[in-house]
DNA sequence: AAGAGCAGAGAACGATCGTTCTCTCTTGGT
DNA sequence: ACCAAGAGAGAACGATCGTTCTCTGCTCTT
C-alpha cells in the first residue's frame, strides 16, 4: 500500500469517527482497524494523536468551505442571492445522515482548553468563513458590508448549533428568512429600490 | 460534614472543572480533591460519573436561565426592550473570566453521540430558552411571535458560538443590533408606528 | 539462492480512567 | 467503658488509553 493512500485512508476513518463520536472517545486502535492499516503505519504517518486531530480538522475546513463555495456558485441566482444560497446549503447539510453540528465547535469544546492547536484551527476556520461571507456581501450594495457579514455569520453559527442540538433542519430556513430581512434592511437603495429606513 | 453540603461542594467543583476543561478530561479523583470530600462520599452522592454530569447540567440550566431572567427583569426598559436586554446579558457573560461557550453544546459535542442523557438535557435547555424568548416576544406587538423568537434564538446561539471560538465579546453587540432590526421589521404597527414593509 | 530490509499483526508497557475495597479512626448509644 | 456504625484516606482493581517493541514473513537485489 502506498504511503499517500494510507494517509487518506487514515484521515477518512478519522473524520468519520472523530466527527461521529468525538475525539477522545475514539482510540488509536479502533482507528487503525477502521482505516485498515497497521499501527506502525499509523504512527509513521502521524507521530501522535494530536497531529492526526489537527490534520483532520484542517482537511475538513478546506473541504467544508470548498463545498459551500461550489454550491453557492452553482445555485445562486444573481449576486444578491449568493448570501442566501449559503443557508440553502446549510439546509442540505443539516438533513444529511450523521450531521452532528460544527466539527470545530465540538472539537474546541472538547479539547480547546487543553490543546491550543485545535483552538487555533477552529479560529482560523471561523475567520475564513467570515472572510468568505464578507466577499459575498460586498457584491450586493449594502451599507457596512462587514457588519452585515458578521450578522450573517451569527445566523449561520446559530443555525448550526440549533440543528445540532435539536436535530431540526428547519433552522436553516428560519435563518434564511432572518438573513433576507437583514440584507434587505442593510441595503442602501438596492436592486428593488427599497430605501434604508435609517432611523 | 452534612450530606447536602457535600452534594453542593461536589457540584460546585464539577461545574467549574467540567465547564473549564471538558467532561472527559476531568477524572473523579481530581474532582474529589477539588471538592474536598472523600471518594466514598462522592460515590454515595452520585453513584456514577454520568449521574454527576447530568445533575451538573441540570443545575447549570436552571441557574443560567434564572440569571438571564433576573437581568432582563432588572435592566429592560419597557416590554419592547426585554428581548434586547437578553443580548446585553450575553455581553456581560461573554466578558466574564473563564467564559467557554455553551456548556450544553460543549457537552453534547463531546458526549452527545455516546450518552443520550446529555443530549436530552441539552435539548430541554434549548427548548426552555426558546420558550422564555417566545414569552418575551409575545409582549411586543409583532406578527408571528414564534417565528421571531426562533430567529432571536438563532442569534443568541450564534453569538455564544462566535464568542466561544473567537473570544470576542463584541458578538453580543452585533447580535443585538441584528435582533433590533428583526424585531423592528416583524412589528405590525408597533409603538413607533413603523408599518410592516410586507413585500 | 541467499541475505538485507521493510511491512503487518499484535503483544507489551506505563499511565490513567472509573469504581470498589480495606484499614483506621471517630462517634453515639447504653 | 464498650461496642456498633459510619466516615475519611487512599490502596487496589480491571479496563482502556496512547505509544512502542517484537516477531514473523515477504520482497528485492546481486
Amino acid at each position: 500500500m502506498d504511503l499517500d493512500e494510507a494517509r487518506t485512508r487514515i484521515l477518512d476513518a478519522a473524520e468519520k469517527l472523530f466527527y461521529d463520536r468525538g475525539i477522545q472517545s475514539v482510540g488509536m486502535d479502533e482507528l487503525r482497524t477502521a482505516a485498515g492499516v497497521s499501527l506502525k503505519r499509523l504512527y509513521q504517518c502521524f507521530p501522535a494523536k494530536h497531529d492526526l486531530v489537527e490534520t483532520y480538522l484542517r482537511r475538513r475546513d478546506t473541504r467544508w468551505r470548498t463545498a459551500l463555495a461550489e454550491y453557492v456558485d452553482a445555485h445562486a441566482d444573481g449576486p444578491a442571492g449568493r448570501p442566501l444560497a449559503v443557508f440553502d446549503w446549510l439546509g442540505e447539510w443539516f438533513a444529511e445522515d450523521g450531521f452532528r453540528g460544527c466539527a470545530f465547535l465540538n472539537a474546541c469544546g472538547e479539547l480547546g482548553a487543553t490543546s491550543d492547536r485545535v483552538g487555533r484551527v477552529a479560529r482560523e476556520h471561523k475567520e475564513a468563513l467570515l472572510a468568505y461571507v464578507t466577499g459575498l456581501v460586498r457584491a450586493v450594495p449594502v451599507a457596512e458590508p462587514e457588519a452585515l457579514a458578521r450578522q450573517l455569520v451569527l445566523l449561520i453559527d446559530g443555525a448550526i448549533a440549533g440543528a445540532a442540538l435539536m436535530g431540526e433542519p428547519g433552522a436553516a430556513r428560519q435563518a434564511r428568512t432572518a438573513a433576507a430581512v437583514l440584507i434587505e434592511e442593510a441595503g442602501c437603495g438596492g436592486a428593488n429600490g427599497v430605501p434604508h429606513k435609517g432611523n
